[in-house]
DNA sequence: CGCTATTTTGAGCCGCGTCAATACGGGTGG
DNA sequence: CCACCCGTATTGACGCGGCTCAAAATAGCG
């Protein structure tokens, strides 16, 4: 078989860096992929640049152009109802992709903010949609990524303690971390305790003092925003059945 | 521009029969499919005999093979955790479609119980993901389908009160009922208080206390499955802002 | 070094879960 | 047709987990 052109190559040593870690890696990447789609794809993987905390991604109800995909930081997707109350849907890590949810209406469905300093990879949707249609295996990882979303969303169903909810908090984080290279045991929590109980729907007190018995279970060490997970194994047993996040 | 062959035409009837009121009928129907398309998408859909109550599509951890579209009856979809508890993940209706959680894993992620007597329609998912490359709208309105079920599943994520969630029950079913062509005000549960209770993460007391309640309010009458919407505008305006189901 | 947001800690209370008993209804067999 | 049974539903009494209210401690920031 001959050897890829440079020029191919280069566009794919940069996709490679831009996307090792990124949930859509296995299409991304040169499976099946010809010199024509990568640079087709190439012009779909817009790089972003950063946010700073507490700015917007995109806001409920605005015009869906593009989905992204985290690079780097940490976003919260939430909402806020009639009356002004929040509610936090999710917390997005380097790697995950958000905005699936605006493609039925063709609308944003909730607001994306970022906890820190954030870069995304904008991936246009028109764009998106035509290459699927032309890449059977990229479209075969859009529904994989689709489908994934619908079963984890099933994760915070059932009525779980405030101990089971944190415990599985923390451990989804860590094991989302580990599988992007970070440490599993240890980490920086980009969210402030009240979103962590939004999420979770407790009481940010209630978070405070779950964190507060954690520790002095000798579970973790917890610092403000710093987490050390000292017994993975107990903590995970915790979680009882909570579906993996 | 020609009519299409007689052989073709008989072929819509029978779909469109089939799918009129289903949730892929936008794309199942003419819109841009060929005779040829029309065919292949013929023997995709597999109508199925009827399950009766009790009965399973599916079960957790078995193999993928197809996605279903409720054609008539109500189906739950439910998991059991490693302590026997069970948590019902929703209950579905004509027109919509089950397992699409199962895609990414290749195996179904929920178990799929018949309410009452259901018949389905089996889509084999090696056939739709072919045919969603030919035919661009419907892999559009796959995208868009999936797309809902992401969304919708933010619903009861917001800590409601006992009063809010089973408002926002009622009031979904209403609408999708309606949706299909069957009244909004009155209907029959094909699901137990218990089934109810424990998809609105409530005890089966509550829920039928609070049924008591909305009738003691003048809100609804109810007689056990037999529920009558005496004030739709009330009932909607006790959903606070709890998402669209 | 003050200002403010965040986090922690304490005290009291309430909505809903739990436990228990009763009522209802549909199916089965006599 | 009635008697019986069992799953479902209702209703009441009580207790608890987590929410609310309040206040202090800590950290980040100009």
């Amino acid at each position: 078989m001959a050897q890829p052109a440079a020029e191919a190559r280069l566009d794919l040593q940069r996709l490679r860096k831009v996307c090792s870690s990124c949930s859509l890696a296995e299409l991304c990447l040169p499976m099946g992929l010809n010199r024509q789609d990568l640079q087709r794809l190439d012009s779909i993987v817009q790089p972003t640049g950063p946010l700073h905390a507490g700015a917007h991604l995109y806001r409920v109800d605005t015009p869906f152009h593009a989905l992204y995909a985290v690079r780097s930081g940490c976003l919260k997707t939430y909402i806020v109802d009639d009356t002004g109350r929040e509610q936090v849907l999710g917390f997005h890590l380097p790697g995950e992709l958000v905005g699936l949810d605006a493609i039925y209406p063709d609308r944003h469905q909730c607001n994306a903010m970022a906890l820190d300093t954030v870069t995304v990879c904008a991936l246009q949707y028109t764009d998106i949609a035509a290459l699927t249609l032309q890449v059977p295996s990229l479209q075969k990882q859009m529904f994989r990524l689709m489908s994934k979303d619908i079963a984890s969303s099933h994760a915070l169903a059932g009525d779980f303690t405030a101990e089971e909810r944190l415990a599985a908090f923390l451990m989804s984080l860590s094991r989302r971390l580990q599988l992007r290279g970070y440490s599993a045991a240890e980490f920086i929590l980009a969210m402030t305790r009240r979103d962590i109980a939004n999420y979770l729907r407790l009481a940010t007190e209630t978070v405070s003092r779950v964190f507060a018995k954690f520790q002095e279970d000798g579970l973790i060490e917890v610092e403000r925003r710093d987490v050390h997970i000292l017994d993975l194994e107990r903590l995970g047993a915790l979680c009882r059945s909570v579906p993996k996040i």
